[in-house]
DNA sequence: TGAAATGTTGGGGCG
DNA sequence: ACGCCCCAACATTTC
């Protein structure tokens, strides 16, 4: 009977540079690449998901590549467990199966519940670290303890990081390794109740000149400043590795982005309870006004404030909404609006294509000032100065609202002066 | 990775 | 030449 290592696809969607990938082609047997879509979570997503769309692509080309060394991707429909005594069926050599960590809670659980599933059956279950830099406990304080603070975190970082945490795990020497088969078909998106989306997808290869001038240009949104690579190192079509060091290479601000990106994963793996409320308790005394017409205005972009209601379109049009305008919008819905940040935190999950639950959480924590290196509650972004700064010639904004500056725009949905304030009496009654 | 309020300074107009 | 006032520009404090 032939045996088998298997090579399961979750967040790291490509042949390249991945850990687990390159460890599974070099065990000694042939390797099975799997994807599983999972009906735990597509059964809570809307028929039009464009990240559905875009992984279901992404797939179609990794079958293609994979298609030239006559290997075939199993790609499975259902419920993990489920797919998994399935596959074990069906391939009854198979003795070891190998992915890259998962940090999100619901994975943590999935991959223990199949661990278990596999070491029962004596199959051993090969983890490697492959989507961030450092883990949760490989970057802490010198009390041992996990970091809150972002500088001092990100000193430690660099301070640690060295070539061999940025080892290429090169896979093209290896491809004979995997295992031969006739084609195999990817279930259709029709058949799991999805449908394709137009959405264009940003490019897997980040653009080297905005990182070289990344701190000019980042915070205007009317400029072509950032590299939109969040999608990429979310379904791992792009390797961190690779990116860190083009980032080593170019641009300290950029790699401090890289860095803030795994400063909320570790935080998120280490104080798991932000992902059901605020990191620090006082925060829940809160009390929101949770108005459903202000949230709805504010979802459609039609709060009145021009730089707020673009980026809010923006997001609705497209997945994507530039960090800078993230930032202001996040502080408008929480300070002027006052509706609790788990609202917004929950729109941005679901519209954003680059949704990451540790920087979603994060960033809405940050805007509220109730996470960890918050934003002191006082601070609270004026849409109107902001406006001057990051977009004075409104640019960005007549692209996203074209009636801007004509009668049909909305007038100001609050008096910024009185918003402000009804703000600082809120969180104040809330937190003395 | 704020903004507003308050305080300080110094140049220029003017009696 | 001097003192006074105004106010922009900048600095510091406060929310």
């Amino acid at each position: 009977m032939s045996e088998f290592s298997v090579f399961w696809f979750r967040r790291d969607l490509r042949l390249d540079d991945n850990a687990g990938l390159f460890h599974a082609l070099t065990s000694g047997r042939p390797v099975i690449p799997v994807f599983i879509f999972d009906t735990e979570i597509l059964d809570e997503l809307p028929p039009k998901d464009a990240r559905v769309d875009f992984i279901h692509r992404t797939l179609e080309e990794l079958q293609e590549k994979l298609r030239e060394f006559g290997s075939s991707l199993l790609v499975k429909y259902g419920e993990p467990l489920q797919v998994w005594e399935e596959i074990l069926s069906e391939y009854e050599g198979i003795k070891a199966v190998f992915t890259n960590h998962d940090y999100e809670p619901y994975a943590l659980q999935r991959d223990r519940e199949v661990g278990e599933i596999l070491a029962q059956k004596g199959i051993s279950f090969h983890t490697f670290k492959d989507q961030v830099i450092f883990e949760k406990k490989e970057i802490l304080s010198g009390k041992g303890t996990p970091y809150t603070v972002f500088t001092p975190y990100s000193k430690n970082w660099k301070a640690t990081l060295s070539p061999a945490h940025l080892t290429d795990y090169g896979t093209e020497a290896h491809f004979s390794h995997f295992f031969s088969s006739e084609k195999k078909e990817l279930p259709s998106l029709e058949s799991m109740g999805f449908e394709r989306t137009n959405t264009l997808f940003p490019n897997r290869i980040p653009d080297k000149e905005i990182i070289r001038v990344y701190e000019q240009k980042r915070d205007f949104p009317a400029q072509k400043g950032v590299t939109h690579v969040g999608m990429h190192l979310r379904f791992g079509t792009m390797s961190i590795r690779k990116l860190v060091r083009v980032a080593l290479a170019l641009n300290e601000t950029y790699l401090n982005e890289l860095i803030w990106r795994e400063f909320y994963m570790q935080i998120l793996a280490n104080f798991p309870h932000v992902v059901n409320g605020p990191f620090k308790p006082a925060y829940a005394a809160i009390s929101w006004r949770n108005d459903e017409g202000d949230f709805e205005k504010w979802k459609a972009g039609k709060t009145g404030f021009p730089l707020v209601d673009a980026g809010m379109r923006e997001i609705a049009a497209t997945g994507y909404m530039h960090n800078r305008v993230r930032m202001l919008v996040s502080s408008f819905l929480v300070k002027h609006l006052l509706i609790n940040w788990q609202w917004g935190e929950a729109y941005f999950a679901e519209k954003l294509l680059d949704f990451e639950l540790a920087s979603n959480n994060g960033g809405w924590q940050w805007a509220a000032g109730c996470g960890t290196d918050a934003a002191p509650y006082f601070r609270i972004f004026n849409p109107e100065t902001q406006l001057k700064k990051f977009d004075s010639q409104a640019e960005y904004v007549r692209k996203w609202v074209p009636e801007y500056g004509t009668p049909t725009y909305p007038r100001p949905m609050v008096d910024h002066k009185m918003a402000r304030e009804r703000c600082l009496k809120a969180f104040k009654d809330a937190l003395t």
